[in-house]
DNA sequence: ACCTGAACACCGTTCAAGT
DNA sequence: ACCTGAACACCGTTCAAGT
């Protein structure tokens, strides 16, 4: 209607390099596996000069930064999604850390450049996405609390956060021991969570 | 008796350059928080030219390995001398547990390197490293099955496999999340491994 | 066997300039 | 406001040479 679709040079120089660095930035690191190609690159393959970047990222880690945000967006979209319309808790809690998992699987990159060193110099980033991620984990916790379908005192709030770090840290670590590849060879990743689940709920499950 | 002690320089060219190659990248992983450093930087470290490393490591990831590689023996050593002398494996476990996130707190760098991306490309250095890690802990989960302490049967390879996974996920996980300050403001430590070892006791208790 | 100097093709970042 | 080209000081890696 409003005339003929814009090419992508052309688009570029029309405020879209911010996402289409991050875009190209994402794809690097799922193709090599690693953060530690070149900005240039990045700048190479959204079709500008070397230094256009510069003009929406302060430096190279910025964009990283933004790159391990988008990660977390899409960690919290793929928690709530699995979780969505599962009631009981003990059903929820599974499905969540098995969403979890699958995303650190599916891109070990992605999932390292979240928690990993790149952000040092920007906690802010890991801070504000970790909690979104423990919101997700501890609402599941305190709806398990309140039932009593899980052993731990609803009112009692250390005890909810301490129920929560103990659950996010299982997930989390299993999740990173996978992708190394440490955990043992070609270890499957559905029985490991039901594995993992089992002895969270057992630690859980009232007696 | 066999004459002055060489100086540090004349060492170097002496057969020590690899250790002090190593020494000096494992103080700047230290340092810097990061192995972004330049191996140029190691080289000048050591006092050597900036292309004698050359002669010791094939690139610089082998470099990174060598350090991941003095790493994971240290965290060997400090869970094995956490033990010592701990004959009951349910004191045993969380001694291990608080000696495995303290070497992550006193090293965050080295912990993620250990880890982390960089040995993406030498697999054989973490996971014969794992394996080592995994071992100690499979051996207290072992003896806990042995006389009852734990409700996992001693004589199911894979009940002990699993259980040493769940144990050892949560303990690598709250490391890493500790390490990230992402587990919440100013975490204390040892509370945070009791809590985690708490309800890994609960789900490991028979009754 | 181990180390050095020169060289190559890169990189992150800056800056003056263009539109 | 956003992008480019030239420039700077660096880097990883290679190679011919030195001892």
């Amino acid at each position: 209607m409003s005339g003929e679709p814009l090419s992508d040079t052309r688009r570029y120089h029309h405020g879209d390099l911010r996402r289409a660095l991050i875009e190209a930035a994402l794809a690097l690191v799922t193709e090599e596996q690693d953060w530690g190609f070149s900005l240039r690159e990045v700048a190479r393959r959204a079709g500008v000069s070397h230094n256009a970047p510069y003009n929406h990222f302060v430096e190279k880690k910025d964009l990283l930064a933004a790159v391990a945000a988008a990660g977390f967006e899409t960690l919290r979209e793929r928690m709530l999604s699995a979780i969505a319309g599962i009631d009981d808790p003990r059903a929820a809690l599974p499905a969540c850390a098995r969403a979890y998992v699958l995303l650190g699987v599916e891109n070990p990159a992605l999932f390292r450049l979240m928690f990993g060193p790149a952000l040092v110099s920007r906690p802010e980033v890991a801070k504000a996405a970790g909690a979104q991620a423990k919101a997700v984990l501890e609402d599941i916790v305190r709806r398990g609390a309140a039932i009593g379908a899980f052993a731990v005192s609803p009112t009692s709030e250390s005890e909810l956060a301490a129920a929560t770090l103990a659950i996010w840290s299982a997930v989390h670590g299993l999740t990173l021991l996978v992708i190394d590849e440490v955990a043992g060879p070609q270890i499957a990743v559905d029985t490991a969570v039901d594995d993992l689940m089992r002895f969270q709920f057992q630690g859980l499950a009232p007696r």
